[in-house]
DNA sequence: GTCTATATAGCGATAGAC
DNA sequence: GTCTATCGCTATATAGAC
């Protein structure tokens, strides 16, 4: 636990202890009086800067999911821009797309990287109605535009089909925190995950491997073939 | 909000009410205040019978884990001794006796079905250390066992990107809960999750056949071929 | 086993001095 | 912008009557 750096701003500092202890500990078991102590701010630091608690919630959000997905959406573009006319963008640099501004993310967090990816998974299992709103208004477009440019390269899927492989997708992200805690040999589980992250971009290779066989696998759900199971 | 049973005995009704509000609201957000008045009885009553707070999260997930892995592999050995000697249970077996326990313990759940995929979802991110190491010792034969199976299948691959590829099929099962809220069309997340609970068994089929092709693409990760990144 | 009543502690939020 | 002090509330947990 270092010394907060009294040279950056107040506001600044409790968004990074905020981050850094809603990724250990969860939001709602997360005190303000942690999060200040931890900042090295006043208890009402958190009321006069963020209105609210939940305000401060929202900005932890807000300063990582905008810029994760315009960067996405950025680097979308150019993989359909250099795709041929009329050809689907290549699959495996759109998987790209959507993986190396998260890896880049989880690297330069000031949470550590591990917990840094907590909080994301954790984001999609938040049961507080307000703040799922705002996670699933910073991933519309992600998801409307990915879903779009990975279903050109597998057209036979049916949308159904196509959006739960979408978001069978977003679960190997979610987990990649997951990975080494529930290794059968990690004994220290935060120690196994710091090392896991060192070794990400190997486990980002395994998912995009892995992601693409599933994406271009044959469609299971033929629309008008009414039920799949007896 | 349907009244609680008074035959039945209150010690599970409390499990009952328990499993149901944490799944939507979370652990720390649920009162023994709400739990208590859910389930009918007495604010004492859980103290008398769980000793605390955390006794009651340990029993609503101890009586929900134990069975359900216990199930998996219950299928898995029926899987392994259809086999051919000598030859490896069919993935897609494999696949389906990971898969088939966990649907039905969705379907018959107390808290509504997506709810409770959330709570288990939830367990995977679980920040208290002493409820993940009861449930990571829940999922271990499983992890084991499993991956040993898919092992065989798949010879080639090596131990961590087994590792990789089985935990990318656990984050798919963990995302269905928030596959409908994510949707594009969702106006309504619950009742939409409501209705794609209803046609789980498709998503299931499409999970299947997405997992299989994923676990028999080729291995990314070749031992000793040094990094994998420029 | 179930109840009432209460002890003890921590929470988010705010008023008002500096 | 930052501080102290405190309000009003809710939480978990328990003691003791029934």
């Amino acid at each position: 636990m270092a010394a907060p750096d009294p040279r950056i701003d107040t506001k600044v500092r409790l968004v990074d202890a905020a981050e850094k202890l809603f990724s250990e500990h969860g939001f709602a078991a997360t005190s303000l009086r942690a999060v200040t102590a931890e900042a090295g701010a006043n208890l009402a630091a958190v009321n006069y800067h963020f209105g609210s608690k939940e305000g401060l919630v929202r900005a932890v959000f807000d300063r990582r999911l905008g810029p994760l997905n315009d960067e996405r959406l950025r680097l979308l573009d150019e993989c359909e821009r250099a795709a041929a006319p009329g050809r689907p963008p290549e699959l495996d640099s759109v998987l790209r797309a959507m993986t190396l501004p998260w890896a880049r993310m989880v690297k330069e967090s000031s949470a550590s990287g591990i917990q840094f990816v907590r909080l994301l998974g954790r984001a999609h299992f938040e049961p507080d109605p307000e703040l799922r709103r705002l996670i699933v208004a910073s991933f519309r477009e992600v998801v409307r535009r990915f879903s779009a440019a990975i279903h050109r390269s597998v057209p036979a899927l049916s949308q159904r089909e196509l959006h739960s492989r979408f978001f069978f997708a977003v679960g190997a992200f979610t987990v990649i925190a997951d990975l080494p805690t529930f290794s059968l040999f990690a004994v220290d589980g935060n120690a196994a995950a710091e090392e896991q992250i060192g070794g990400l971009d190997t486990v980002v290779e395994h998912m995009i491997g892995f992601l693409r066989a599933g994406f271009l696998s044959p469609p299971v759900d033929v629309p008008g073939r009414g039920a799949l199971l007896p």
